[in-house]
DNA sequence: AATATATGTTTTATATGCATTTTTACTGGT
DNA sequence: ACCAGTAAAAATGCATATAAAACATATATT
């Protein structure tokens, strides 16, 4: 049997109307539409969604869960703010966390899963290649890598910290703090020794090069805040 | 000036309501006033607290976040249903976000924090000594000890993981699964190196043996669970 | 002039009411 | 006695209405 020809515009949605402010909203923070610290009037907003501001307050209150959004009491919503200090955090959870993704993923993914993994980086190389690094398919497939690898740890408790939480800060960060350093070529080889390591089945191993793979990544960023202070400071004086 | 006298009963208690249902809905979770697969029926909990299900379902929805209870489309909340694999899970992202934090602690804590982390320890050994072991200051007063590391690793991003998600999952299991295995003098042997490693800065080693700690602690619940396993099966048959 | 105060407006937090879905209980049949 | 089907009851999801708090503006006071 085909796909439903689906006559009446959108099948009816799936989830509650809080799911769906949920998901809409997280995308309108994630990408850039809601900007950092911006306030969130609800009666604006849920006009905005078409819903009234019970469902928004429930997606409200679990977006705060996620530290997309922070509530002050009385005070209402506001986009998280960002800083280098708590990018510089992430990392450091990230290092950790996809860390021990990695190892529990080479000790128990199935070997298709590794394979696909493999075949992914196949077509980041050609990306990269075709389109001479652009930022934009380097970017998301450097987090499209890691995330699949969360998700072959088969843990329902790293993955959710992971996909959920962290993955959406990356990608807010990303938006924000642009100057992410042109390191394509070198993350695609290290993203290949993992894998390698993976389809070895050596854990430890595996655990190891993707540490070191991030936390190469938070110098790389470090480095490049510190430059930057310095140019701010003397340009300044 | 003294405190006010206070003659009307009770200070206007913090934060807004919904705030306060969160506390005391987690509370009766992780305390197993709620038992765990039950069911949660909005009225008959609103009238309990006093409150109408405005702000208990923003409770809810935070709680739901944080993975203590589970809420399926239009079928209401359950408090979390337990099962073995994923306190095993739950162990595993332990050993990497603590052992991060260990490293992080011993990296970058106040000298008195340490100390005071040497302090606890002793206190905990009295209490073993003293209570020959009693089980209840044995396992709190190891989660406290996990508690305080996490907070002296200064991370804003593996703080909340760990001490507003993992550990109220650690104490729901250890009330649910009680069998715990009696190890206190080990467990605080070991926490004693800990300690030592991060006095002397040596983060890496710290967080080395935060891991085998964990590791340690999840093998013996592992062995548990098999021979449980073992006992259930020939009693069965 | 600057601070403090008072008032009015806006916005959040909470309660109540309604519609839809699920669950439960009951009836009838095999 | 057990299962299917149906109807009543209850619970969830959503919307609206009310109360309380915070913010902004303007006025008074030092």
């Amino acid at each position: 049997m085909g796909a439903i020809p689906s006559t009446n515009s959108l099948p009816p949605a799936p989830g509650t109307l809080a799911d769906q402010v949920f998901l809409r909203l997280r995308e309108a923070i994630v990408s850039g539409d809601l900007v950092p610290g911006e306030r969130i009037l609800e009666p604006a907003l849920a006009a905005r969604f078409g819903v009234s501001r019970g469902p928004l307050r429930d997606a409200l209150a679990r977006l705060a869960e996620r530290h997309l959004i922070e509530r002050p009491v009385h005070q209402g919503a506001r986009v998280v703010t960002l800083s280098f200090p708590k990018l510089i955090d992430l990392y450091h959870a990230r290092e950790a966390l996809e860390g021990m993704a990695c190892r529990l993923a080479a000790e128990r993914a199935p070997e298709a899963t590794l394979e696909a993994l493999a075949a992914l980086l196949d077509e980041h190389e050609q990306g990269v290649a075709l389109h001479a690094g652009a930022a934009y398919v380097q970017d998301e497939g450097d987090l499209d890598f890691h995330f699949r690898i969360a998700q072959a740890s088969e843990n329902p408790a790293l993955i959710p910290i992971l996909c959920d939480q962290l993955y959406h800060l990356m990608r807010l960060y990303r938006r924000t703090f642009v100057a992410q350093g042109r390191r394509s070529t070198t993350a695609l080889r290290e993203h290949r020794a993992i894998v390698d390591a993976m389809r070895e089945r050596d854990g430890a191993f595996a655990e190891q090069l993707m540490r070191r793979h991030i936390a190469k990544a938070r110098r790389n960023i470090e480095d490049l805040y510190a430059a930057q202070l310095r140019a701010a400071e003397t340009g300044e004086e």
